[in-house]
Parts: structure tokens; C-alpha cells; sequence
DNA sequence: GCAAATAATTCAATCGCTGAACAAATACCT
DNA sequence: AGGTATTTGTTCAGCGATTGAATTATTTGC
């Protein structure tokens, strides 16, 4: 079962036209400037006149669109610049948290057209209930972006918890979901998006992994390989190898938060001993604080932190010390085992960076056994609290981009 | 940098053929009784035609040959058989180790068709003089080889160390090396092997690594994803995901030995604290044991071990027990964040397993989030003390047979 | 206003896959 | 024993996609 690299199929006539349409816009979808078909042309290997045919066909579909001629010095006749269309396929992103639900569009270039925030206390809220909520925001939003000259040709639902291949998630601890079946909850409702052959109409994964998603393909473009970290009340923590989320064997990687850091210590409520998220999670350093938790918002903890640590108080400095040593800890053992350079701390961590990176640092040198030639970088996420949700409806955009061939194909 | 999955090249017309080449040879490999070209088309999706003219460059290119019509039930003209050459490219497996030099040389179908195992103390041996020996047992191979009709097309050299991609051994510390730059000291001896396009000449990789890789192709074949832990004096960590070896971003991945176990524990010479490999590496075991190492050689500390737990020795016991214990809150910290299946257990460690496996499998149980949704395989290595070299050579050949194209047009 | 330069398109040639017809070789049936 | 059904493998015209050279288009510099 492990052909290691071989093609997945057979390679036809039109897989090449696949290939290269595949080629040609993910180099304009990578460029930092518009290219011209003769810039493709030497930037592929293609000829330009194999350029000029498939750009026919990605302007056709409303891939790329042609840009007002760059300036350019010295003679010629001018280039037209190539982009990513404003108009055509975009991706719906959605996210169920604790304390709102968001529903957002991105288009091909990555850009958000379109953005709402619900904020409620979900964990009252049955599932079914909740899911209703997010596809009548949904509804607007894919009637916004028709406004806007996109279709939705996909979506991803972002979760807070242990989720299967088929949607079915199996666990979210802080919604107080337990095996709720999505696609099925929805199945009675109108469809959420277009359907388009080669992308998965409604994809359920891990809040943590699409976080990482986003951090990838935000510009400028990040690192290939990095471990992002999503601190809340949980842990957990998406893996970008080689410009791709590994999922694991069942799709439930990452979970970071339950990293013995001390084998023989507290208790944890996944039933061992010494877990991460009793040195780091959001309650930890809360506790450590001398906060009392259930006065604040679940929302509202991390930006208190800030403002205490900010402000100089020694018990909140104290506590995301250890919290940032424990997480320095774990890293360090995850650095050590997949030689990664870049960490980037997400979600509740963000804003607490300033603080929680300068323990990491330390571990990470003392521990790390390559740390001497190689740096490793940890820095706090360039996306603001809905990173998970823009990630969400941007793996739909990168899906058209890295395989443009099914929606070329949608209608034929 | 992060085109995500785009193609690495332009598909020229030519592509078709590569592709189609490497993915009937890879039917071939994978299949498990010799397939006829009309098996080979259904199982691809290619028409017989192509397949046939596929088949005549494989044969024509010594990739593989006709066997013997396998007898079959019902009317029709007999199928002849495919199956890979056994003479044709072979891949060369080197290895140095503290004790011992080895050579092997792998055909396309896996088979050790050569094999020496040069015993020697290689510590006090300068690494010109290690390699100068290991050219000559080359130079014999390649002799056996060319004598049992096989080329020898490319070569891979197994150390236990850090390894850069350029060769460079940046350290390997039981066998006292620093910055050696083995393709540096080996331009002065004659080529190992032929220059075959597309197979490098030689790539030094990591012991661990190269050991994972010779368990991802042993037969029958393993999962896609696991983890294989060498446990020798360090303990090194192969980690293949997908079916295919993750290297990190340096190439230095799968130093579990130095992941903290014990965060204010035991000071490790790598200079940090309470490193696995302070409690489950081979000096670590010994100790624990009661046996003094400076007695017994180093090859023979294992099989000492494995004779005393044999026979009940309750210090033996004991040492393992903790050892494995140690071992299991590593592995399980791994298995959180990566959600692997299959840990295997290589090198020193594949003679303690009966041993070893059991307090493992107890920290995966207590520690592991989804160990009860999916179950967590240990098992040892079933290759012998050569699983690196034989991984070497092996990966050589697998990279003839995910890409022939480049063995096919080596004279062209 | 003309030549040089660069961009993009057109077109015959070529390569490799497809699909159908055909040849080869065997088992089953009468 | 002979004929038919069945399956394997090959041959060949057709076609889609890329190539490379020639051609057209559009601008700068002289």
C-alpha cells in the first residue's frame, strides 16, 4: 500500500493540460508582481505558446484575469500582466468556538471578501442548533459574495476538537460536543456552496490545524514547515511539513496540549499524568495569575493577562513564565523530533507572545541538540482571533490553485 | 516558497511516458503475483496498448522481465508475467557503526544479492581510513554484482550521526566524528558505482533514517506512517509519514533521544536535562542493570541483557521495565502530536522487545488521547542488526522504481 | 519615421495515448 | 478431434497537447 511517490493514476492526454494549468497558476498565484506569458514561459520551462493556451483557458474560467500593463523599462512591446481573478471561485470558511461562530469568503488571491462574527455562548446551544445558525449566516454570506461576482465552491468548517475523515466530530471537550455528525445535520438544510468536482463540499477539521492553514498561506507566504500553536482552554497544535498539514493516520494529529512534560505531575482529565495543558492551558496560567476564573469571560482571560503582564503585576509574569517554560519544554521535544525552525504561537497565545517567548527561547536552547546551528524562530501569529476560519476558506482557494483542472471542468 | 502540491516542472510531452513508466513499474513492484499487462491495464486505467508499449521499455531497459505463465483457471490465451529484473540496476548499502563496517548490495525486487560485515573497533580509526576501507568492500561488491549480471546504480551510506544534505557529517558522537565531509574524502577513490541520471552518486543519511526507510519496503510491506526508534547507545528515531521519510527542515529529524522526559532530571551531555536517552538508552539499561559497560563490549550489551531478563534477573527486569516506561512517555507524546499507529522498535532495542513493549504500550494507554478510539501497534524490527544498510541500498532502488525514466535514458 | 526589442499568436510537426480491429493461444463443449 | 468461446497481446488510424519557428503586434530609442 505504499507506492512511495508513485503518480496516484494514469497519466492521459489531458492530465498534461492538468499539470500544467496547475503549473502556470500557482506561479502567478505565487509571483510577488504580475507575470506576463512570457515570464511563465521562462519560469516553467513551458513554451510560450503552451503558456498562451492554457492562460486562455485559465482566463476562460475566471482563474486569472489580466492586469493594466505593468511599467517596465526599455523597449517592446508592453506584457499583460497576469492575477488571480476578483471574480470566480471563492471559499466559504466557518468556525463554531466556545463564544461565536464565524463565517467568512476568501477569494483566490486570498483575500477576505467577506467576514461575519456571531458572538454567543455556544455551549448551551445544542449542536444542530448551532450548525443552523452558522448556514443562515452562511446564506448571507454566499449571497454577499454572488454580489461580489464569486461563487463558493467549497467549505470548511473549523472545530474545536478531535475530528474524523468523514466529519464526524468526535469530540470537542469545550463545546461539549460528543460525536456529532455534521455532514449529516446538514444534509437537510440548502447546500452551502456550488458543487465542483474535485472539491469536498463541506470539509470538518481540527480549529488548530486550519489555524495553521491560514498562518501557511498568509502573506508574506510563511515557512513550508512550522508547528503552529493554538493556546485556549486546550492545546492543540497544527503541523505544516513540507507546505502541507499533516494530519496523521486518522487525522488527529496535533495534539500537543497532552505532551507529558511531567511525567509523574497533575493529573489530567485525558486520564494521564503531567500533560502540557496543565502548565500552559489557558486555566493554568489563569490560576497562576491569581485570577479567579469563572469571574471572567471565557474571552476576555487572555486580553486581562496582557493587560496585567503589561502593567507589571509579578503573580501574572510569574505565571506565564511557567507557562512559557512548560511550552518551551514540549516544543523543544517536538523541535528535536521533526527539525523544525520556525514555532508560531496562535489563538490565545498571540497576544501573550511577549511573554510566553522568552522562556520558549531558553528551552529550546538548552535543549535542543541542533539548536547551535540551526535557529528556531518563534513568533507570535500575523492573523488576528479568526485565523481558523480565513484558514478554513482559504485550503478551499489553494485546493482550485493547486488543482484548477475540476473547476475548469465543472460544467463540461 | 510554498507552492502546496503545484508540480516541480513543466509536463512536456515526454512526462506522459515517465509518469506511465514509473506507475506500471510500481504496480509491478507492489503486486504480489507476477501481473500480466492486461491485469496491469485494468489496475492502472490505461489501455493495453499503452501498456504493452510501457512494458517493451521496461524490458528493453533490463527493469524487468517475463516470468513463467502462471498457471490460471478458465479459457484464454495464457498471461506472461511480469516481474521486476533480477539483473539489471541494484542499489548499493553502506555502513559505518562503532563496530563494524557492512556492504550490501539490493536488487530492484529487494533482495540482498551482497553482503559483508567487516567486524572492527572504528573508533580509533580516522574517518579517511573508515571510508578507505569501505571503498574497497565496495569495490568487491561491485565486482559480485557485475558478476550476477546486476549495475550497480547509485549508493547510500548509513552513519550514526547528524548528517547534512551536502554529506556532511556534522557529528556523530559515539564514533568520534565532527565535520567529516565524506563525499570530500571519497573523491579520491574510484566511483562507487555507475552515474546513473537522476540517482545521486552517494547520499550519506542518517542510520535511524535509513533503518526506518529498510522497514517501510521489507515485506510484507508496513503501514505508511510510523515511527522506528533505534535504540543504541543515542537513540534516533526514523519517522516515515505517508510513505515517505520526513527529514525535517535540516535534515536532522528524529532525535527522540534528546526529547525531555524528566525536564528537571538527569543532566544529558547534549546540555540539557532529563533526556530520554538518560533513561532509555543503552548505558541508561546497563547501569540500571547492574552490569559495569566498560566490561562487555558494545555489541554485546544487548544480548547480555536479553539473557538476563531471559532468565528472570530481577535488576535486568527491573531496568527494562523503567526503561520502557521512560520510553512510553516519549513515544506517547509523539503519537499525540503526530497520531501514528505503528511504533517500531529497531537496533538494540529489537531483542528486548518482549521486554520493552509492554510498559510502552501501558504509557501509550494511560497518556495517549485517542488510544482508545485507535489502537497503538509496538513491535519490533523484523529486520536484523543490517536494517540500515539493507534501508540504503534499498533506497536506492526505490528510486530507480518511482522514477525509471532516468535509469531508461542513462545511455541515451 | 525607422530600426530594434520584446510580447504574444499561428501553424506544421511530433510524441504518446486511445479505441477498435486483429492475431495468438488456450480451455471448454460436442 | 474439431469448433467455438475466451482472454491476451499487438497493430494502426485518430486525436490532443506540446514544440519550435515563423509571424504579427506594440512599444522605445535614434
Amino acid at each position: 500500500m505504499s507506492p512511495t511517490h508513485a503518480p496516484a493514476g494514469a497519466a492521459r492526454q489531458g492530465s498534461l493540460r492538468e499539470l500544467n494549468l496547475a503549473l502556470v497558476l500557482g506561479r502567478i498565484a505565487a509571483a510577488d508582481r504580475p507575470p506576463s506569458r512570457a515570464d511563465l514561459a521562462t519560469a516553467t520551462g513551458l513554451t510560450r505558446a503552451t503558456v498562451s493556451a492554457v492562460v486562455e483557458d485559465l482566463l476562460a474560467g475566471q482563474l486569472v484575469s489580466e492586469a493594466d500593463p505593468a511599467p517596465r523599462a526599455g523597449a517592446g512591446r508592453p506584457a499583460r500582466g497576469l492575477v488571480l481573478a476578483d471574480q470566480g471561485p471563492a471559499g466559504l470558511g466557518l468556525e463554531v468556538n466556545v463564544d461565536y461562530l464565524t463565517v467568512c469568503v476568501v477569494d483566490l488571491a486570498g483575500q477576505v471578501r467577506h467576514r461575519t462574527v456571531h458572538r454567543a455562548d455556544l455551549r448551551p446551544v445544542a449542536p444542530a442548533d448551532a450548525l443552523a445558525r452558522l448556514v443562515h449566516l452562511a446564506g448571507e454570506a454566499r449571497a454577499d459574495a454572488a454580489r461580489q461576482g464569486l461563487t463558493l465552491a467549497g467549505a470548511a468548517l473549523a472545530v474545536p476538537g478531535l475530528v474524523d475523515d468523514a466529519g464526524l466530530v468526535r469530540l470537542a471537550p469545550n463545546l461539549g460536543w460528543r460525536d456529532v455528525a455534521v455532514p449529516e445535520l446538514l444534509s437537510g438544510h440548502p447546500p452551502l456552496t456550488d458543487q465542483v468536482p474535485g472539491v469536498p463540499a463541506l470539509v470538518v477539521d481540527n480549529e488548530a490545524n486550519l489555524a495553521a492553514l491560514g498562518e501557511l498561506h498568509s502573506r508574506p507566504p510563511g515557512p513550508a514547515s512550522f508547528l503552529h500553536i493554538s493556546g485556549e482552554v486546550g492545546i492543540g497544535a497544527g503541523i505544516v511539513l513540507d507546505g502541507a498539514l499533516f494530519r496523521g493516520v486518522r487525522g488527529w494529529s496535533g495534539e500537543i496540549g497532552h505532551l507529558p512534560v511531567h511525567p509523574e505531575g497533575r493529573p489530567c482529565r485525558c486520564g494521564g499524568q503531567g500533560c502540557l495543558e496543565q502548565y500552559a492551558g489557558q486555566e493554568a496560567i489563569v490560576a497562576g495569575a491569581g485570577l479567579v476564573r469563572a469571574e471572567l469571560p471565557a474571552d476576555t482571560a487572555t486580553a486581562r493577562l496582557a493587560e496585567l503582564a503589561e502593567a507589571g503585576d509579578p503573580a501574572a509574569l510569574r505565571a506565564l513564565h511557567d507557562a512559557g517554560t512548560a511550552l518551551g519544554v514540549a516544543v523543544a521535544g517536538v523541535v528535536n523530533l521533526l527539525d523544525l525552525d520556525t514555532v508560531v504561537l496562535g489563538g490565545g497565545y498571540a497576544p501573550l507572545a511577549p511573554w510566553l517567548c522568552p522562556p520558549v527561547l531558553a528551552e529550546i536552547a538548552a535543549r535542543v541538540l541542533t539548536a547551535a546551528w540551526s535557529p528556531v524562530t518563534v513568533r507570535p501569529s500575523t492573523l488576528g482571533p479568526e485565523a481558523a476560519a480565513v484558514g478554513a476558506a482559504g485550503s478551499v482557494v489553494r485546493r482550485i490553485v493547486a488543482r484548477p483542472a475540476g473547476w475548469l471542468n465543472r460544467s463540461a
